[in-house]
DNA sequence: CTTTACGCCTGACGGC
DNA sequence: TGCCGTCAGGCGTAAA
């Protein structure tokens, strides 16, 4: 699943594709992903200029000198940038045609990915004007942690998943922040120290750059879809990892539920 | 206000 | 082999 690493990936992968080149088409192959998309996109973006490609949290902003197109990829979206006469595959949702020949599409199998307009100041935006820190700003701190979740009993898992208090980690960077950080999940945040939650930032940063940086190498050539963006260059060492041993004790991993999400850690690693 | 549950959608997987 | 039920999962929204 996208979340901060490949969102960023991605970013940098189609950002020189796409800026001060103009729309020159538009094609939407479903009438629905997570919502209706604009029927009149194809109305008012040809003819327009791409003038930054931003990201906050999992939102990809891509501005237009007239307005900003905000998408985000839910689960299972990714872009690519396609030249030349490609035909469009089953999940081929939406391709965007842009000067010189470049294409941007977005494949989507689960149809929930997003797609909206907006004109005026898109970080003031319903869908973005609540969101909290970036994980790579420097005021995310334990500091700042702490007093998020103060007199809080939520788990704090739940509340790094929160993208009110900071934006972009979701549930797989989430729980390899925790192993990281040797918290155990289910911990009610109010709970933790300022130490603890000092090495939690800097845990979930660490590992968001580790990503980063695996994701980069995967998607070098983004015109050239080789394979997915992602995490499958990246080791994860709970997340999915039910029953194997830890990789630090030994100990098999645990799966439990929070927030509604499958939630894995080490019982020894993560008291 | 805080916390939980639901719905959207489809591929993967287990059971029969 | 094939059909069907179940589940995952981000996240906005409704409900508790």
């Amino acid at each position: 699943m996208p979340e901060l690493p490949e969102v960023e990936t991605t970013r940098r992968g189609i950002e020189p594709w796409l800026v001060n080149r103009q729309v020159t088409a538009v094609t939407v192959r479903a009438d629905k992903l997570r919502w209706p998309v604009p029927a009149d996109l194809a109305q008012y973006l040809p003819g327009q200029r791409c003038t930054a490609v931003d990201r906050r949290g999992k939102y990809l902003l891509l501005r237009f000198e007239n307005g900003c197109l905000l998408l985000h990829l839910g689960m299972s979206g990714f872009l690519r940038i396609v030249q030349g006469p490609v035909p469009a595959g089953r999940h081929d949702r939406v391709d965007l045609d842009f000067s010189e020949g470049v294409r941007l599409r977005l494949t989507d199998s689960r149809k929930f990915s997003s797609l909206i307009w907006t004109t005026g100041d898109p970080l003031q935006h319903p869908l973005l004007s609540d969101h909290g820190l970036e994980p790579f700003a420097g005021e995310f701190t334990g500091t700042y942690l702490l007093e998020k979740a103060r007199g809080r009993t939520l788990a704090i898992k739940v509340l790094l998943m929160d993208h009110h208090v900071v934006t972009g980690i979701g549930n797989i960077y989430a729980n390899e922040a925790l192993f990281r950080a040797g918290i155990h999940p289910a911990t009610p945040a109010g709970n933790l120290t300022l130490p603890q939650l000092t090495c939690l930032a800097d845990q979930a940063r660490q590992v968001l750059t580790e990503a980063l940086a695996a994701g980069g190498t995967t998607l070098q050539d983004f015109s050239n879809p080789a394979g997915q963006p992602g995490h499958f260059a990246f080791h994860l060492k709970v997340y999915g990892q039910s029953g194997k041993p830890c990789e630090q004790c030994s100990h098999p991993i645990e799966t439990i539920r929070l927030g509604g999400r499958s939630t894995f850690f080490c019982p020894t690693c993560q008291p």
